[in-house]
DNA sequence: GCCGCTGGCTACCGCTCGGTAACCAAGACG
DNA sequence: CGTCTTGGTTACCGAGCGGTAGCCAGCGGC
């Protein structure tokens, strides 16, 4: 990790970008870059050179700062990971002193609207290209799997756990399911699946776990 | 692999193998080796030529059976699409004059066991593979659509419809998230997703329209 | 039994891909 | 200021891809 501990700390202003400033930065754009044309041709249909040419660099610059193709997809991973499902719209189900069924109402409509966006459907496919990639990598697998999991216990975490036959964490299984299975249903078919659903869906398999 | 297919079992009544109904063999051939191929490594990441000598034959054949590699994929999405999904867990769900409760949980055991068959496997892969190619593809995107919609009206066919604030077919709409978003889950984490979830789910989205 | 049609094979093309090695310019440092 | 280090470029390789053209063998009609 960090080599120098020294760190002369900047010593007036800014140096211009020091050095592994400027590496993290073509790093980023990298990632950047991958994530976008990965999103819209799948991992297999945009090449190295196509990403690092839309990156402004050249193949040379990946192999600098990823050990090759594969590891540029893990790092993308992490980094997807890592970033993404801050809390979305579990955050919205949670604000007590509101009926359950307006508060998934509220998190229907905040799911519609984040699917409509053209960012996110990308991000969608990007998602659904990762994940066939961990079913055949294992290493990716178990990193995809524990970032599910981590979604999952946030999810659990915001529920009333009681004398129920169905445990917290069931019923965030449920609840991500059907996320991503009316996501799957909805991007292909707006028409005849409203991304609304997500709301009664929500009541049905929480509602009766919710604070 | 049986290389021979020329099966001298049936003595004289057929001097069978009429040329078209040979074609139609080797057509066959092809597309179960795509099937198998394109489950296991991917659609980019198995070659027309890897195809075709799993199917006992060379590139040569595909191309006279097949305009290019994207009309094999059109063409085994149009197989797919027709076998598949005859009737399914559906079935189960339907047979009335026993407890809501213990139809889904049948429904359930009988998607957790068809989950954990290898070769079921392969193909919930593939679909999410032809799922990706045909949110890229318009001419197949509407085809994945309508094979996902008859499926859907197949389910809420069997749903009782009545003075309830979600249709059936929205319900339905719902518990195939459900199927599809807990085998997402379940085959990348078998272990802390079970597949029995899906008997409860069913349960909570279906059961108060259950005949 | 003979010949024409055709399904499939072989060889080949052009291109693109992931990956490597030599090289270079600019920042870091004494 | 000179030297060393390093992030990035260029040029290149070998392999594999989808696709094409020509050829050949065996079926089908006569």
């Amino acid at each position: 990790m960090i080599s120098d501990p020294q760190e002369r700390a900047v010593p007036e202003a800014m140096k211009r970008t020091t050095r592994q400033e400027k590496r993290a930065q073509t790093r980023e754009a990298l990632l950047d870059a991958a994530e976008r044309l990965w999103a819209k041709h799948g991992i297999r249909g945009a090449s190295l050179d196509e990403i690092a040419a839309s990156a402004g660099m050249t193949k040379g610059a990946v192999y600098s700062n990823f050990a090759g193709k594969t590891d540029l997809i893990l790092a993308l991973l992490d980094r997807y990971t890592q970033v993404e499902f801050g809390q979305r719209t579990s955050s919205a189900l949670r604000d007590q002193g509101r009926p359950r069924a307006d508060r998934c109402a509220d998190a229907g409509r905040h799911y519609a609207s984040r699917l409509s966006a053209e960012e996110t459907r990308m991000k969608a496919l990007l998602l659904m290209e990762l994940w066939l990639f961990g079913m055949r990598d294992f290493s990716a697998g178990w990193r995809i799997a524990d970032w599910y999991q981590s979604h999952r216990e946030g999810l659990a975490a915001g529920l009333r756990t009681g004398g129920d036959d169905l445990s917290a964490e069931d019923r965030a299984s449920l609840a991500m399911a059907i996320e991503f299975g009316l996501a799957l249903q909805h991007l292909l078919d707006p028409d005849r699946v409203p991304a609304e659903l997500y709301g009664p869906g929500m009541n049905l398999v929480l509602g009766p776990a919710m604070p």
